[in-house]
RNA sequence: CGGGAUGUAGCCUAGCGGCUAAGGCGCCUGCUUUGGGAGCAGGAGAUCGGAGGUUCAAAUCCUCUCAUCCCGACCA
């Protein structure tokens, strides 16, 4: 039977879209810009919040709930909030046939109610820092959506403090940038840059947003994770002030900080193939599924041996049996290959006699031959290098698809060609990063972090002294 | 919000004025099979997206409408 899944090189667009669908991550709703979440995309993002939830927890945070409706009033006390997301809110005019007092927009992301409250609960700076996370759903009424890239409705985390000093808010904005970046590098396997948004580009309502970027495997970006240092800017609009340790008033400093659902769509993106999913072991739901291989004169045989196998090796492994009669090994092969399993046991009547089994990694294909008192270990040891060469495999590819660029007609060349990330100069002039924006429809994504003494001397745009430098590509 | 495309069985598609809407995949039953997407036989499953119109006759032509996808402008 042909594949289901169109090929990358002949359209990267559809190869994304029959991934999804086809791995049953994800299906279409009956609601635009809507998307079901199927049990296999949910057993990601249950695993991806478990962790996380729990670096959060590891980093002093704990969890709260807020409610999905908002007094359309509070939206609109931060100038900046209310121009940033008045476009994409939805709001609620009736309840119980009756037309409300005053319409609620649902949440497209919580500050505003958040920062009401807080205001009731700080007085003092004993009452801070505050640092609150929650996980919940969001909407976004948006023009132009992708499964899991761009949902009108989409599933995060929001962490949402308050403290004492700018310095101390700032600090802890950079620390949970870190805790995205470790979660998204050592679980999901894709290699992120950290860096500062220009002002163009940060969250309404922010001084300041740090990213994390991921290239994906058409070179295009992908924001991958966001926090953000808000300053005093909603303190002021909602007039939360503490006692300070010296008993003057002052407003309090603050940070959100949030990741998405959007992520299961950079991990398909970033290391999937032709063939189908492929998974980071770490997040796997299924480590490892075992295809026992018989006919009929040796079935019972070798799927006894087979579920012997799955017995040792269920205390250590998610393990998935492959022990239905109704299909063949070959489609088999292909099933577990389509959804992303890491490893994959072949048991016949070879591997029984021999006493060494198949085992075949995802990542690679490579089929290697394992003796059975050694299977445990070496399944282990194999989960370990795909995570690992997943992750470098990404690496190299980002490096590959990276180019230094000093002038402005190889900057033009590349993003409107071959595309990928261009590393160059930037004066800090929006002008010149709006130029880019016109003529490509790249932009520049990140001002890298650890990298404030600058690689490049010039801005690539006008030529002027560089301010500082800057990741430029298209992005999603 | 502009540009493009598509709506016929769970999915993909044929039919593009004329008899009871056709095929493939999938599904169900049975048998045979099983080392890279198995075979045979039988079976279930469709108010042709919706509304109006033209016509002796509409899945097919016209108008409107709804929905979805893709490509652009805006955004996690």
């Amino acid at each position: 039977m042909a594949s289901k899944i169109t090929p990358r090189a002949t359209d990267y667009s559809q190869w994304y879209i029959d991934i999804v669908l086809e791995a049953q991550l994800a299906d279409y709703s009956p609601v635009k810009g809507c998307m079901v979440i199927r049990p296999r995309g949910y057993a990601l993002w249950e695993k991806m919040r478990d962790i996380l939830d729990r670096k959060f927890k590891e980093t002093g945070h704990s969890n709260a709930y807020f409610p999905l409706l908002i007094p359309e009033s509070f939206m609109k006390k931060e100038a900046e909030h209310v121009e940033g997301f008045a476009p994409e809110c939805a709001v609620v005019t009736i309840g119980g046939n009756e037309p409300l007092e005053e319409p609620y927009v649902i949440r497209p992301t919580s500050e505003t109610i958040i920062w009401s409250m807080y205001k009731k609960w700080i007085q003092s700076y004993r009452d801070l820092p505050i640092l609150i996370n929650q996980w919940a759903n969001v909407l976004r009424w948006e023009k132009r959506t992708r499964l899991f890239l761009r949902t009108t409705e989409f599933l995060w985390q929001e962490g949402h403090t308050a403290h004492e000093t700018k310095e101390e808010a700032l600090e802890e904005a950079l620390k949970m940038l870190m805790v995205y970046k470790s979660f998204v590098e050592e679980y999901m396997a894709v290699p992120v840059i950290t860096g500062l948004k220009t002002q163009s580009e940060k969250f309404a309502g922010a001084v300041n947003t740090y990213t994390i970027e991921a290239m994906m495997q058409d070179g295009k970006a992908l924001q991958a994770g966001t926090s953000h240092d808000l300053g005093q800017n909603f303190a002021k609009a909602f007039d939360v002030t503490y006692q300070t340790r010296e008993g003057k008033l002052e407003h309090v400093w603050a940070t959100s900080w949030g990741m998405t659902t959007r992520l299961i769509g950079a991990l398909v993106m970033v290391h999937s193939d032709d063939k189908g999913l492929v998974l980071p072991p770490k997040l796997a739901p299924t480590e490892l599924a075992i295809v026992p291989i018989y006919k009929n004169e040796n079935k019972a045989a070798v799927l006894e041996f087979a579920r012997q196998v799955r017995d040792d090796l269920k205390d250590r492994f998610a393990i998935d049996l492959y022990d239905d009669d109704q299909s063949s090994p070959g489609f088999k092969f292909a099933q577990t290959e389509l959804l992303g399993v890491p490893l994959r046991l072949e048991i016949g009547q070879k591997e029984i006699e021999k006493g060494e089994l198949v085992l075949a990694r995802r990542d690679t294909g490579a089929k290697t031959g394992v003796p059975k008192t050694a299977l445990a270990d070496t399944v282990k040891s194999q989960l370990e290098e795909i995570q690992n060469n997943l992750f470098h495999r990404a690496l190299a590819f980002r490096k590959e698809h990276t180019r230094e660029v000093k002038d402005y007609e190889t900057l033009l060349a590349l993003m409107n060609g071959d595309g990928g990330f261009a590393d160059a100069g930037w004066c800090g002039d929006a002008a010149c990063e709006k130029k880019i924006k016109a003529d490509t429809k790249a932009s520049i994504r990140v001002l890298p972090l650890g990298r404030e003494d600058g690689r490049h001397a010039t801005c690539v745009v006008c030529g002027k002294k560089a301010h500082s430098d800057a990741i430029i590509a298209r992005a999603y």
